[in-house]
DNA sequence: ACCAGAGCCCTTTTT
DNA sequence: GGGCTCTGGT
């Protein structure tokens, strides 16, 4: 593609963007609005003009398919091997740069990645080791004051601790350390920390990287946290060019470290930096980007953005209040049997929800309702624990010292070597300050425990042997055969679908190998010169920093059910966001946070209304079952925040809501109402006849001469019998007869 | 070594 | 309510 090429189909802050001149610069770029096009056309703008060569070019993203997804679009619009570029994820090019600079950075060459559970399952040993209270310092907890550490690139000296409860938990991120480092073993936050050590301590090879990439480029920038942001700040050299490209409205990982102040800092720290706005949306009706764009408005602190479109205004946004949780599932699922017969392809439909938990209650209708779905989330394959077991033989071929993949496969397939022949193996390891590897080729266990050792020792041993001349696909293939794996899961009674697994694994090394052709290109110099990486290392590597799919694709086309944190990026058609409740979305915990809590929320919601095309439906539940109690909930302050204009009730339309009328005082204070609800009601079971007897049901909300507005909480008896509890908001909860109280249905 | 039942957790998640 | 992990019994 020409230069004059690549710029025709853009608007005209997209073309400055991709034309401007070796500057840094910030790019807001708002949902929808071609940023990936943005970025690729960028680079192959600078490359086609030959302002910069590929090795000049360092682009990082923060997921693998951001990543994959630039390079195919890069390769179709320039003739260049995009394999050998530095395109890729923080963690996948710092990997990169360990494997070109082990040495320097003191690991040993073949040092293994250890991914969240690896580096839990490595603290609770050293809690275990170190006679440390498990119920005092929960592995998981400690796990994650490790990584939130690093990731604002503190070691343990440089942690401040303040009390003793945190002074033991530095204490415990120092065991970490050390043992990390006998291990051999790095953690995915200790890529970037060890990144940042080597270039900050070494100057000429900071003063290299800094030479040659000429052009940064970062996607999703308002999602780096210190310390990426940190390392960027030392791999890009003064005259070097950086763009930023991201969008603070849809920072939605603050809980994971990720600072949007990022942005702010930016136009400081990079001075003098070009900003440019793309506010132009592709994806969008215009109702959704003005329900988008008044909803965000509720934020502070913005950069400041507003989306639009020349596209029409669409449909208004559909909205739902059900009675309970059950309902707005069926009207959920009734409203995509009827897109699905219009003809809309189910996987151009999405329900979305705040939390996983959520999900059951579709799955449950489309079941029955016999529509093919696919769930996001869960386990992904790399953590299964059967690819963990065949993968931890494959480590430990390449290096024995690996304390964690020892003790997963030491045992496994049982070998009779229990739990207290490996604590003595451990405590004789520790007393030696070696490896387990060492200490049972030491044969210090002695007796039966050792003669099993040697058995587990000599297979490991004849693994390296036979697998050295293998290819990858056939080297795993032989290791699930020799490790007894195989047979241990074919004895198994429901060993089946795991035997499946490891064959599936064998399929995954295979395209792995023709993935890369059987080269893994850790580095190429302009003249062509390539440094490439030990097969089994590289896929080990693969196996830790892409953990690969949620769930292999299903083969049809199937809906789509995901957290509103998973869809980001994503589009669809027709969009369902469900469980629009008080507590819920927003969640209570993040509305506890205070303001900065709710704004996260706040943008949660706008990604969440900016994922869908044509159609949108918002919905909730007074009623909902959640962690095995009923609460009853009022709708979201989030649809409040849609101006009624670009809505439709499809319900009936809740008191106070979307209505011209002044908010009710009940529903200004829904924070207290949903709080006086959280007493057992007295049951469901009248629910049914309470509804045929009269039109009313629990949790409908109810208007009382004298006491105004509430909710109805519980009913028993029936008829002339029937009695009602109806939590007032300004009253509190009473009991009322009906045939006396008149209550009006609302 | 293995299973069943108790106990525990429960917001979001990529690498 | 449900899914996972740990424990204690056989």
């Amino acid at each position: 593609m020409s230069a004059t090429d690549l710029l025709s189909s853009l608007n005209e802050p997209q073309r400055t963007a991709v034309t401007l001149p070796n500057v840094s610069a910030l790019v807001l770029a708002g949902a929808g609005s071609g940023k990936t096009r943005v970025l690729t056309t960028r680079i192959a703008w600078l490359l086609s003009t030959g302002q910069v060569s590929p090795q000049g070019i360092l682009a990082v993203t923060f997921t693998n398919k951001a990543a994959r997804e630039m390079q195919t679009r890069l390769a179709a619009m320039v003739p260049i091997n995009t394999r050998a570029m530095w395109i890729g994820t923080f963690h996948g090019l710092c990997n990169r740069f360990l494997r070109l600079h082990w040495r320097e950075a003191r690991l040993p060459e073949s040092f293994a990645i250890l991914d969240t559970q690896e580096q839990v399952a490595l603290v609770k040993r050293l809690l275990k080791a170190h006679n440390i209270d498990e119920d005092k310092f929960p592995a998981k907890q400690c796990a994650w004051f490790i990584a939130s550490a690093k990731e604002e690139g503190l070691r343990p000296d440089a942690v401040d601790a303040f009390d003793d409860y945190t002074r033991r938990q530095v204490e415990i991120y120092r065991l970490y350390d050390d043992a990390c480092q006998r291990e051999g073993v790095v953690d995915f936050a200790e890529l970037l920390l060890r990144t940042f050590e080597v270039l900050s301590r070494h100057d000429t090879l900071r003063e290299h990287y800094n030479a040659r990439f000429r052009h940064l480029l970062i996607d999703e920038f308002q999602d780096t946290n210190t310390l990426q942001y940190r390392w960027l700040r030392l791999i890009a050299g003064r005259g070097s060019a950086v763009m930023a490209v991201g969008d603070d409205d849809q920072s939605i990982y603050a809980f994971r470290g990720a600072k949007v102040a990022n942005m702010q800092r930016f136009e400081q720290d990079f001075a003098p930096v070009r900003l440019i706005r793309l506010e132009q949306n592709y994806r969008s009706h215009g109702n959704i980007l003005d329900a988008a764009n008044a909803l965000i408005r509720n934020n502070t602190g913005r950069l400041g953005k507003e989306l639009w479109t020349d596209r029409g205004h669409g449909e208004p946004l559909r909205l739902f209040q059900g009675l309970t949780d059950g309902d707005e599932a069926m009207f959920v699922i009734e409203s995509i049997k009827s897109a699905l017969a219009e003809g809309v392809p189910a996987d151009q439909i999405a329900i979305l929800y705040r939390s996983n938990a959520q999900s059951r209650l579709f799955e449950h209708g489309l079941f029955n309702a016999r529509i093919p779905y696919r769930v996001y989330g869960g386990l992904r394959f790399f953590e299964r624990a059967e690819i963990k077991h065949a993968m931890a033989y494959l480590r430990l071929v390449a290096n024995p010292e690996d304390d964690n993949a020892f003790l997963r496969v030491v045992n496994f397939p049982p070998r009779g070597i229990g739990t207290k022949s490996v604590e003595n193996l451990q405590r004789l390891a520790q007393g030696q300050g070696t490896s387990l590897w060492q200490a049972a080729c030491a044969g210090g266990l002695g007796g039966r425990a050792q003669a099993a050792l040697a058995q587990f020792i000599a297979v490991i041993e004849s693994l390296r042997v036979a697998l050295a001349p293998l290819a990858l696909p056939d080297a795993v293939r032989h290791l699930i055969e020799a490790s007894g794996l195989r047979a241990h899961y074919i004895a198994e009674r429901d060993g089946q679908e795991r035997i499946e697994n490891l064959d599936e694994l064998v399929a995954a090394a295979d395209g792995f190998l023709r993935e890369t052709g059987g080269v893994v290109i850790l580095d190429e110099s302009a003249s062509g010169e390539r440094t490439t990486a030990d097969p089994i290392n590289a896929f080990l590597t693969h196996a830790a920093l892409e953990a690969g799919d949620t769930q292999a694709a299903e083969g049809r086309a199937a809906l789509q059910l995901m957290t509103v944190h998973a869809a980001k990026g994503l589009e669809f058609d027709y969009v369902f966001i469900t469980g629009l409740e008080e507590g819920l979305f927003p969640h209570e915990n993040a509305i506890n946070d205070g303001d900065s809590g709710l704004e996260e929320e706040r943008r949660l919601m706008y990604v969440a209304i900016t994922r869908a095309r044509k159609r949108l439906h918002l919905s909730f539940a007074q009623m909902r079952m959640l962690h095995g109690q009923t609460r009853y909930n009022v709708a979201s302050r989030f649809i409040d925040e849609i101006p009624p204009t670009l809505t439709q009730w499809l319900s009936a339309r809740p008191r106070g809501l979307s209505a011209a009328e002044p908010m009710p005082a009940w529903h200004a204070t829904r924070r207290d109402a949903r709080e006086g609800f959280s007493g057992q009601p007295s049951s469901g079971q009248s629910r049914g006849s309470l509804r045929d007897d009269i039109g009313f049901r629990i949790g409908q909300q109810v208007h009382h001469a004298k006491f105004g507005y509430g909710v109805i909480v519980s009913a028993d008896g029936s008829g002339k019998n029937a009695q009602v509890e109806v939590n007032f908001a300004e009253h509190g909860l009473k009991r009322l007869a009906l045939e006396y109280a008149r209550l009006t249905a609302l």
